[in-house]
DNA sequence: GCAGATTGTTGTGGCGTACAACATAACCGG
DNA sequence: CCGGTTATGTTGTACGCCACAACAATCTGC
């Protein structure tokens, strides 16, 4: 928590504030639950939680008790002012939505474009789209800024080093959308932020160690969550499954490397074989697991054993409880059940007792837009009582 | 610092204790050094030093003020007093050390046996020697013991869930250990042990992000640190480098999976191709640099390959900021300067700004034992002033 | 030997949590 | 409907820990 630095005593309350405002951000929680996870004393709780509503942060619902003994103790919610804007620039559009705490998104706006946008197109639609959404929620506190990015991020600064789709190369993105919109703003990798949200709000809860990998329209990616904080690496672009070799040879992927998970498990591979121009995840979802020709069998087991190899891979290197599978990989593994789980258990270390938990994604189309608010809240949650 | 529990006052003082007595565990520091580094005041450094060397656990030197103006600081360096048992039962032998805070090794002694031993033999051997060794060590006080498996081990209670060339399976190897000796005792993966003492003493010191890869003449094993941090997994067993898949088929490695890492990089492969019966790591080093036929070359060519797709793998996945190649890889490395890194180039992301540094391993025959014994040294960090 | 600089030492004050005693508000059984 | 039981919020005091300021100690450089 205090890092290497030497910890001070108003250290220790900035880190109890911070702990309340997680736990009721994840889930909201009752005074004396709170009293509970963190092993600190009532009074303490009473006091943390009173400057928090001091501050506008939670508020406190007379509402709980349901047929407990005793005196009834109070829900503490997130509270509804404070609000964070998320960006999600992709090739056909930027799309853009209010968050507020607990995860819950409040409104949401999706452009399209003729064209892959340029950063500044982007910023500019992105704040204009922000600015509209912003005026319909009064009373809102904008606390920050997140932008989720198809590519590679440099976490500390939001510095997007490299997004081969949008044709982008060493763009502070982060700064200028903060810039924009007069707020602090943060920058990450799309799936990592997926990996974020699935962790705090999906099939990742309360999960310690886990791995998140992410199938899109342009290749794969993911997330690590290790020993309850996510992995970020010397520069902050870890997580990068889609580019895990598998085998020599094969095809090259979208950064030129050849055999690796990405070059093999693709979205588009799947629609050619079915014969569809596009789908989006249900439909390709259900059409996998309608037509069973021989060609798409095939094709979804090759993918499917693939997938399997770098999962295996994963596993031996990282050893998590649990893998959550999102986008078209979800629809993947749900064409032939099982599968993916008896190949992943031949080539991972032979520990019976001890299976991965491998599971779909629970979050939906707002994934994205969730994580990426995480990223102002995890802010305000290091410093919950700026000035 | 605090995981997800409350923190109360007196943690921050055990938070600053532990922060002072690593600290010189890693390296003696003046005081003045400490005061800087920790951000924590002049008297509060006093006090908490103080404290220290109350209960023995460091010392002050006089000495210390070369040149610089001013009233000159005290070194502050670890204790003798304070010592820990570290035990490699291997398939040859079992070797036990007591090694002093600082990672000093004090005595050693390695037990030839004639067949892979049990664990009930590996103890007793293991305690004969400790005891033999602690008594030639007058006045030091035990703090605990550590050992260094190799094969699989859940970290929490140090359980060996499978240790195939010793042939054994859930063996509750750090408990036998620390009833026999009468203190606590760790047990982890021996090549986890290795990365955490070169991370801690040796070519990863001050590094954030940091993956080692031990070569051993059974196989290939490894450590991850992201963030700081040890990556344990969930059950305690991630870093298992050697199954790192890298191509379809192929020979089946040491768990029968075929095509991964330890299976392509073997050191018997280059033994055989060098026609020795036997090396130590020297002897192999200068026989691969002076050996260029036409088949040595080949195979070396061929294994280092391997080894760049496994760590391509590895760092698209964690973003090091530094590896370190310790066992036979070192030599391996050695006998072809430059291929490992240029082939791992052409694999890994392509920000060559931040290219990842690959190093040899610095510390000697010692480091398992050194890394046995950090995890005796590591609960006492944990906890400086019991009782 | 003196000025300047740096660091150890000591005493006071502020901050944050624990604890205990008391107050409050539900459920429960008659 | 009412007192007993139970769990929780509230309040005031105590304790631990660190920061800060003033003073003491000890080195360098001239």
């Amino acid at each position: 928590m205090f890092g290497d630095q030497g910890g001070r005593n108003d250290l220790v309350r900035r880190h109890n504030l911070a702990l309340v405002l997680r736990r009721v951000h994840v889930a909201p929680a009752t005074r004396s639950e709170l009293t509970r996870v963190s092993g600190l004393n009532r009074s303490t709780i009473g006091a943390l939680v009173a400057e928090l509503a001091d501050r506008g942060l939670v508020v406190e619902d007379e509402a709980a008790g349901a047929g407990q003994v005793g005196r009834p103790s109070p829900l503490v919610r997130p509270s509804d002012a404070p609000i964070a804007v998320a960006v999600n620039p992709e090739l056909d559009a930027v799309t853009v939505a209010t968050v507020r705490l607990g995860g819950r998104v409040l409104a949401k706006e999706r452009v399209p474009l003729d064209a892959p946008p340029t950063p500044e197109e982007a910023v500019t639609v992105a704040v204009a789209a922000a600015r509209r959404l912003l005026a319909r929620s009064g009373g809102a506190r904008l606390v920050g800024a997140g932008v989720a990015v198809p590519g590679v991020v440099r976490r500390v600064d939001g510095l997007v080093r490299l997004a081969p789709h949008l044709g982008w190369r060493d763009v502070p993105i982060a700064a200028m959308v903060g810039e924009a919109l007069g707020v602090q703003a943060g920058a990450a990798n799309d799936a990592g932020l997926g990996a974020q949200a699935e962790w705090v709000f999906g099939a990742g809860r309360g999960v310690e160690d886990l791995v998140y990998v992410h199938g899109g329209a342009s290749g794969v990616g993911g997330g690590i969550v290790s020993g309850g904080a996510l992995v970020g690496g010397a520069t902050g672009h870890a997580g990068e499954l889609g580019h895990v070799g598998i085998r020599r040879g094969g095809r090259a992927d979208t950064i030129g490397v050849r055999g690796t998970l990405e070059s093999e498990v693709r979205r588009s591979a799947l629609l050619e074989v079915l014969g569809l121009e596009r789908a989006d995840p249900d439909e390709l979802e259900s059409a996998l697991i309608a037509d069973r020709s021989r060609p798409v069998r095939d094709e979804v087991r090759r993918q499917i054993d693939a997938l399997a190899v770098a999962l295996a891979s994963v596993i031996n290197l990282l050893n998590p409880s649990r893998i959550v599978l999102g986008g078209f990989l979800s629809a993947l593994t749900a064409a032939t059940p099982g599968r993916l789980a008896d190949v992943v258990a031949t080539r991972a270390l032979p520990l019976p007792d001890e299976p991965v938990d491998i599971r779909r994604a629970e979050l939906g189309s707002d994934l994205l837009l969730i994580g990426a608010a995480e990223l102002p809240f995890t802010r305000l949650f290091a410093d919950p009582l700026p000035a």
